[in-house]
DNA sequence: CCCTGATTCGC
DNA sequence: GCGAATCAGG
């Protein structure tokens, strides 16, 4: 291996991790790993999936047979001779088990945040979930059509090595510094030398200051009125 | 095809 | 403990 997993970058991927960001990101962004690694990692220690696609479903139905024995066949197989796919072993019965826990339902009832400076635009306090709430897909938060705050012109491009060596970020709020109290507005885009964190006081039940709940709530605009413009977390995070 | 996370297993 | 290979769903 060529980078361990120092106290650091352990602390990194967990807060991603749990931010929401993929394991891709994560291991983009630390450098140097695989996102298979992060993954494994992340599983090492403890940490579950929250989205994850593959995993959600709970069929009451008939279920195929435990992946175990089909790798350890296909691994065998492959060690052992060239042939495509093993034979089916003998067959075990896979009992269903009980539906699980609920899946956990977000409810984003990010409600109406009012976009004049008329005070506290909050109505309704969040009852609880100290958590993440709303990410956009690249991951981090998504931010409403309204306005623009920063041109954002570099595409981080997909790199693998260098990534946060030890930059002096200084007094700008790192990911670690991330918690329930502080916004985490990105400031930037991740890998930057000076991505940060917006860092004021959190807006009381919600992850972002005041300033950017407002900008991360927006009004739904009535229907007819839809803007063109779908929201974009950066401006163009992925470069393929 | 791309993506995602989950899991297994050799190291 | 680590992570590539693999699996499996979207």
């Amino acid at each position: 291996m060529a980078v361990s997993w120092t106290d650091e970058r352990i602390a990194t991927l967990k807060k991603m991790w749990e931010g929401g960001s993929t394991a891709s990101q994560i291991a983009d962004e630390l450098g140097g790993v695989s996102r298979n690694a992060v993954i494994g990692k992340a599983h090492r220690l403890g940490l579950k999936s929250r989205p994850s696609p593959v995993k959600a479903n709970d069929k009451p139905k008939a279920k195929k047979a435990a992946p175990a024995k089909k790798a350890a066949a296909k691994t065998a197989a492959k060690k052992a001779a060239p042939a495509k796919k093993a034979a089916p072993a003998t067959k075990q019965p896979t009992k269903p088990d009980p539906a699980s826990a609920p899946a956990p339902t977000p409810a984003p009832a990010a409600a109406k945040a009012d976009a004049s400076g008329t005070s506290q635009p909050i109505p309704n306090r969040a009852p609880d979930l100290p958590k993440i709430v709303s990410y956009g897909p690249g991951g981090f938060l998504r931010q409403g059509p309204g306005d623009q705050q920063a041109p954002i012109p570099p595409a981080p491009p997909r790199r693998r090595v260098p990534a946060k060596p030890s930059p002096e970020i200084a007094d700008k709020t790192s990911l670690l510094d991330l918690n329930d109290r502080i916004c985490r507005w990105p400031m930037g885009h991740p890998g930057e030398p000076d991505f940060h964190f917006c860092g004021a006081k959190v807006n009381p039940g919600f992850p972002y200051c005041v300033e950017h709940c407002g900008r991360a709530y927006q009004a739904q605009l009535p229907r007819g009125a839809r803007r063109p413009p779908p929201p974009l977390p950066f401006g163009g995070p992925r470069v393929r």
